[in-house]
DNA sequence: TGAAGATTATTAAATAATTCACAATTACGG
DNA sequence: CCGTAATTGTGAATTATTTAATAATCTTCA
C-alpha cells in the first residue's frame, strides 16, 4: 500500500459498490470482462487496478466475489472502522445523517456539532447526538480521523482546529473557500461544480 | 475546443469558482502563482490550462480576473444557459431545488418529474413544477440536454427514456446501477463512495 | 489424468498529464 | 522612453496511466 497510484484509488469505491451488488443479487464468481461492462471500465485496468493489492483471481476462472470484498475490506480500510463526525446539522447535515444508505461504508459517523445543538438535538430524525462546536475539542472521537464539513460558513477556523486535533481527511460539502493545512486531504462534494463539469464536458464534445 | 484533456474540464470549475470568489472580494487581476495557491493546483499547469483556450495572460502582469471570468462563460457552456431537468422529488431532490447557491451555475433547473406530482407540487418549498413521470415526453423542455437523477429505483428505464429524448448528461445522485447508453456522459455524487475514496486515500498514505 | 480452452497477471508499448526550463512579452519606475 | 523585473506561454522532458500483447496458470470435461 502506499504506492496505489491515485488513479486507482479512486476506481477502488467503484469496484466495490458493484461487487456487493453482485454479491447481493447471487452472483459467486465474475469476469474481469464481466465486470468492465457493467462499470464501464476497460477489463485490463481492472485486473491491474486488482493486481495491485495482491494475485487473487484465477486463470480460466475469474475471480471469487466475495473473496475479492473481503480483500477490499481488509486492505483499504473498511476495517478500520473510521469513527467520523459531521459538522453543521443543516439541511444537508441532516439528510446526510438520514441517508439510508450507508450500508458498508468504510465506519460510522459517531456524533455531529453546530452551533445550535439543543434545537438540533430536537430534531426528531437526528439519530447521533449534536455537541455545541465549542466543545468539539472535548467531545470529538479517540482516534478521529475523518470530517464531514456542512456549514454555510467560517469554514476556516475549523478547519484549522480539526487538523490540530489529528483530523486527516475532510469531505467538504460546503462552497466556502479554505486554505488546506499540509498534509490534510479533501474531497469536495459540490453539486454545482459537477453540473459545471457536465456541462463543459457535453459542449466541448457535441459542439 | 473538444481537444481539451478530461483532466483539464474538471479543473475548470475549480477555476471558475475561485475566480468568482476573488471578483466578488473585488480583485482585479491575478497570478497564476497567486491562484495556485488558492486551489492548489500548480501554477504552470494553471498556466497550460488557461492557454488552451487562448493567451489572455499578460507577461510581467498576469490575469485579468473579469476577463477571465467572461471567457470562461462563453468558451465553457455558460452562455448556452442550460434548460435543465431534475426527476425525483423526495428529500435529496428537494434539497437540491432549494440549494441557495445556484449563482452563475450553467443554466438552471425548468421542471422536475415524480411519480406523486400532486404532493410534490403541495411542498412550499419546490419552486418549479412538477409533473408525472409519464409525462416526461410531453413536458421535457426543447433541447434540454442534462437530467439530474434523484430516484431511488427505476434508474435505467428513465436513463433509456433521457438518451432517447436527447439528453447527453446526467448528474446522478442514485447509487443504483444502470448501464449508459452509448455517447452519455455521466457524473456521480454519491456521499458514501466519497467517503470511501477518502478512507481508502488517507489509511493508504498514513499506513 | 491429461489436453483444450479460458482467463488472469505482467511485461512492454502507447498515450495522457504534469512539470521543467526558458524565451518572449509586458508592466512599471526612473 | 528606456531598462529592469516580473510573469506568461510553450516546446521539451518527465512522470503517470492506460492499453495491448502474451506468457503463465487454472478449470473443466472427456
Amino acid at each position: 500500500m502506499g504506492n496505489i497510484s491515485k488513479a486507482t484509488l479512486q476506481r477502488y469505491p467503484i469496484y466495490l459498490k458493484a461487487l456487493r451488488k453482485l454479491s447481493k443479487e447471487g452472483v459467486k464468481r465474475v469476469l474481469s470482462s464481466e465486470l468492465s461492462e457493467y462499470v464501464n471500465i476497460k477489463s485490463t485496468t481492472i485486473r491491474r487496478d486488482f493486481s495491485l493489492m495482491g494475485q487473487f483471481g484465477k486463470q480460466g476462472y475469474g475471480y471469487d466475489v466475495d473473496e475479492l470484498i473481503s480483500i477490499f475490506a481488509k486492505e483499504l480500510g473498511e476495517d478500520y472502522d473510521e469513527k467520523m463526525i459531521l459538522i453543521g446539522v443543516g439541511r444537508l447535515g441532516t439528510a446526510i445523517l438520514n441517508y439510508n444508505n450507508w450500508d458498508y461504508v468504510a465506519g460510522e459517523i459517531v456524533c455531529a456539532f453546530d452551533i445550535q445543538p439543543e434545537k438540533r438535538n430536537k430534531e426528531p430524525k437526528v439519530n447521533v447526538p449534536v455537541y455545541h462546536i465549542d466543545q468539539l475539542e472535548e467531545k470529538i472521537p479517540e482516534g478521529c480521523e475523518i470530517a464531514i464539513l456542512c456549514i454555510p460558513s467560517g469554514a476556516q477556523e475549523i478547519v484549522n482546529k480539526l487538523h490540530e486535533l489529528g483530523v486527516k481527511g475532510i469531505v467538504n460539502f460546503t462552497r466556502e473557500h479554505f486554505v488546506l493545512p499540509e498534509g490534510m486531504i479533501k474531497k469536495d462534494v459540490d453539486v454545482v461544480s459537477t453540473i459545471q463539469e457536465l456541462v463543459f464536458e457535453v459542449n466541448s464534445i457535441h459542439k
